[in-house]
DNA sequence: CGCGCTTGTTCAATCCACTGAACAACCACC
DNA sequence: GGTGGTTGTTCAGTGGATTGAACAAGCGCG
């Protein structure tokens, strides 16, 4: 695999951490993560995060015992844990389960592929997902991240920022990662709709992260400080979008996104 | 709260770990995956784990930073990466991927609930769901666990460990968790149950974990030695349950076992 | 208000986890 | 087989993480 001549230090900079550890494992863990292959050796790790390799074998070991990884022979993967773990976490957003609920019964989007994201740093991150039927059936799964400038949803969140937020994210000359053709390049057109979705309240995504597929998205009004923001989006075959098609959508997710601003019983 | 009274020490019993910080994270995150309202706060954690509070809060610096955890105001629960990691584990098992497309092409299956499931411990836990109509919605998610006794799965994946290892986890004085009136009761009847399950090659449980509820579960076969049995199980209601659709979703079970078992394109 | 009980944060001393070098095994390639 | 490159494991010394006591801040109560 050539080689990855990236030993990003796993220190952040101001390299002390109130526990080295277990900032390390955390390290040892978003690399697994990240490892295309999803499977590492201990040398790999070592080099790669720039722990010797004894240091390393300690996380490893302890990681192990915790099931957050496992030993797989001579190389680590992640563990099941991290899935109940993962579990755990969106099992206490009650915003997912009324998410379902309305879904099943709102007229129009009951039909359609509804899914719910949240903001989490440059990327989002989907938390659930209602399909109505299948006929677009999506790749992408619960917990998968989305660069910000690519998705309705990314763009809806980022709306929602102070521009001076936006600004530190996306400086005039930064690179946007292209997905497609019609993927937006600079910074300027991001920051243009970004000016066009706080107007009209909700973002259009149209064929910027794959051909043929348009998303709408509306942001969730965050009540009270309760954590980052949500954002709902639907998705769906351009051959068959319609305007009036549309309106409905958008209509329904704001209704969905009014009710789970305002939590109720 | 009344007020648990369960110190339980972080510490596994042989104290000694490899890097104590990582044990100890673990556990925090456990801590916070288990508390009812999966908010707990520093004397909390400290308290419950036998930590010291200002080790404690290093350790949660620590895994706010990695964004394992979130603070919000005082209190602490699990972090969003956690969501990401989970996703991460999971999109590396092709089975998942098949297993999707394979329900949606299958003549009984496709309108069925099916899971795939995964044995951690003594529990199980449910890695997908495909939902074929939603005549059954079930309260159960992605990464939640079920006791084994409980489960059809949880029966045929016990089925398929040695029968020392059996032993080890059910001693004949064990009190197995009961949910319904109809749940197993003694080690005795477990048992018999498996030894039955070894026979006729798959599971059924019948109103042991919710009335009104069966299931039918098969073993996929472990290509290699590569990691923890899995298992699959179709869901249906009593009342429309018949022998002859039992007899099909089985041999459509089985063939997606088998095709789960055997790698291929 | 003053008291008792929390809570979380600070800091210097100690102990233990981390380190690096040396180790044994392994594989690939002449 | 020898050789240079791995791999992961072992172990004693040391530097930094961990600790507990002392701190400040908050809360309920009489």
């Amino acid at each position: 695999m050539a080689d990855s001549r990236t030993p990003r230090s796993a220190e952040g900079l101001g390299s002390s951490s109130p526990a080295p550890a277990v900032t390390r494992a955390a390290a040892v863990m978003d690399a697994l993560a990240e490892a295309p292959s999803g499977r590492l050796t201990l040398s790999d790790l070592s080099r790669e995060l720039g722990i010797p390799k004894s240091s390393t074998s300690n996380l490893l070991l302890a990681l192990e015992e915790a099931r957050l990884i496992t030993r797989e022979g001579a190389d680590f993967s992640l563990g099941r844990k991290l899935v109940e773990l993962g579990a755990a976490y969106l099992s206490r957003l009650d915003e997912v389960q009324e998410f379902y609920k309305f879904c099943e019964q709102a007229p129009t989007l009951s039909g359609e592929t509804v899914r719910i994201a949240m903001i989490d740093g440059d990327h989002i991150i989907y938390l659930a997902r209602y399909e109505g039927h299948p006929a677009v059936r999506l790749t992408s799964n619960i917990g998968d991240k989305m660069p910000l400038s690519l998705s309705a949803v990314g763009k809806v969140l980022l709306a929602q920022l102070h521009d001076h937020d936006i600004e530190a994210m996306f400086p005039d000359d930064v690179e946007l990662p292209v997905m497609t053709p019609k993927s937006l390049r600079s910074a300027a057109e991001l920051k243009a709709q970004v000016a066009a979705i706080r107007k009209q309240g909700y973002a259009l995504e149209d064929e910027e992260s794959t051909l043929g597929v348009v998303c709408l998205a509306v942001p969730v009004p965050t009540h009270g400080a309760h954590g980052p923001s949500l954002g709902l989006s639907v998705t769906a075959l351009k051959a068959t979008f319609s305007e009036e098609q549309a309106a409905l959508m958008v209509k329904e997710l704001k209704e969905l996104a009014h009710s789970l601003g305002n939590p109720m019983g």
